[in-house]
DNA sequence: CTGAAAGCGCTTACAG
DNA sequence: CTGAAAGCGCTTACAG
């Protein structure tokens, strides 16, 4: 295990002087060239590579930073797995170490939380919706001096930590319009949260179209059955319809299949549209227009505003904005 | 931030006594049960956690793992989700960070190869499929005293790593006996590496059926478009088939969903099983017939594994046990 | 131009 | 029964 000492004693010089020419931090330090030269080749020979344990340690950090993971998404979509993957490779490019807890509850997420937490982590990346009395918690530890930033959580119990999401509401406005311009005039909204509705109700109000209220159907979740659940009873309702705006990729999934078995018809199907492009929207048997969820950026504002936070900023949440990709669910193009 | 000291202070004893009770270590110690209670009160009163860092340092670890990950499996599958949850989950219950990095191919994985990482790491586990030099990269670590574990590797190019995975071969054997079972006799199969058609041959030989080499149909890889691709050659071969193993979930949607555009019906599709038993399988349009690939038990496994080896155990390669889920793609009961 | 010293928060022989 | 000391591998005033 090659250290500082050990290169300091192979050339002759204390383990001071090359510890301040590779990190570079010279201070009041001046020193010759040559040696300089010297020490920054036999480090490079032996790749050296700094114990950031006892850097941490020495600079009063942990090096480490706890990345607390809610499923985001439906299965299938992938999303948690998007999340990851971007803030562990970014966190790793700042050398940080992790500390990677996926809870899928109240009772795992509290088991996770205690005040020593402090002694373990420099910061806080908390992804998911967890419970209001969660986010009181988290805003605590903010409070005493641990930076929390949190993403895709729902805003209303936020408790003023700065979180990134992409735009609910613009997700449901952009997917909802672009079915009004399909020609759809009486459109379907399958919804979770009831404050979702407001960009499908944005959408017509724009285009000057009056929706009908007995076309909102409420889902449990955002899962493939939860979409062929609502299929269903809006099917049996009898109420016309000509379009649906679903929640998810999921629903979109499901409300389709169903729509497929029930009827036994491969043409027509009621133009439909899903939520995060996940790759469900590619692997459906009609591909599903959808509207992105921008995962890859949710993670790196999150990541950045953890950095922007520790180095004294006051990082503000944010909205990031969804693009809408259109497939064949929207258009009902005929197949290949 | 509390330590050790703190809590000597306050109590009036050596912080050396306070680390001896708190670790449970005596060595040639024996406390007075009152000061000993007194401590261990303190502690849990402030929520004591000891510093990690300080801990490894001083033990001669880095307290913390490589985790470098390769995609498994086909998008939607979850399966690399999957793995890294369970492993970071384990890994963190021992205590351990996490380096964690995603690898897309080989440029990607030899940037993250250094043989400093010794300094950062007590032990690595990789998953996915590298190419043979990169598994003779880390054989060489291993042998330089890092301990090195693969999951999800293919076998020829281990160069007598640990690895853990499943009975690829198994899983095409129980596919195929079922579809034989349910009196398929001219199985086409989609394969990716020639090597997993054992199991497919092994099924035919045990059940006294000869196969049809003109029904092998290789695929790219073990996505949606592959599933199509190979579906649209065998429909175009115009030979005769009537049923499908295939090497994954993904494919066995895109096949399914090419037939049903193709042909334009919803009945009497080719009984069809795909691989992974992932959320897939529930999302078709036809919920599909799958054998499991036993992720979180491998990713157990090779937890376990690295825990074994830095005890000076000499872990073995396992092949984890496949089981069927039977759903209507190979059963074709009506719709509901 | 360069080094000795102190210290980050622990653990573990060693000494009393 | 308990503590002083050394040391893990670094960094950073401070002194020469």
């Amino acid at each position: 295990m090659v250290t500082l000492k050990g290169i300091a004693k192979e050339l002759g010089v204390s383990h001071t002087l090359v510890s301040r020419v590779i990190s570079g931090r010279m201070g009041t330090t001046r020193v010759s060239e040559s040696t300089r030269q010297a020490i920054l080749k036999r480090a490079k020979e032996l790749d050296f590579q700094p114990n950031r344990l006892a850097m941490a340690l020495q600079e009063g950090r942990k090096g480490v930073v706890g990345l607390f993971l809610h499923r985001i998404g439906t299965p299938g979509s992938e999303m948690s797995h998007l999340f990851a993957n971007i803030a562990s490779n970014m966190l790793d490019e700042y050398g940080d170490r992790l500390m990677l807890r996926y809870f899928r509850n109240k009772d795992d997420f509290e088991k996770f939380c205690s005040p020593g937490i402090k002694n373990q982590v420099d910061g806080l990346i908390v992804g998911g919706v967890p419970h209001p009395e969660m986010a009181s918690i988290l805003a605590d530890y903010d409070r005493s001096g641990l930076p929390v930033i949190c993403a895709f959580h729902n805003v209303d119990i936020l408790a003023n930590l700065p979180n990134f999401q992409v735009d609910h509401s613009m997700q449901a406005c952009l997917a909802t319009k672009h079915l009004l311009e399909q020609g759809c005039r009486r459109l379907a909204h399958f919804y979770v949260m009831p404050g979702r509705q407001a960009g499908f109700l944005q959408a017509h109000e724009e285009l000057g179209i009056t929706p009908d209220p007995s076309l909102y159907i409420q889902a449990k979740q955002y899962h493939y059955e939860d979409g062929r659940e609502c299929m269903q009873r809006l099917m049996d309702s009898g109420i016309q319809y000509d379009g649906i705006v679903t929640d998810s990729d999921g629903q979109a999934a499901g409300a389709l299949n169903l729509w497929f078995q029930r009827t036994g018809r491969l043409s027509d199907w009621p133009r439909i549209t899903g939520v995060d492009n996940s790759p469900i929207a590619t692997s459906c048997l009609v591909p599903l227009t959808s509207v992105t969820s921008e995962v890859e950026e949710t993670a790196r504002a999150a990541v950045m505003a953890l950095y922007d936070k520790r180095a004294g900023k006051e990082p503000q949440s944010a909205l990031l904005t969804p693009k809408l990709v259109v497939r064949e669910s929207s258009t009902r193009s005929q197949f290949d």
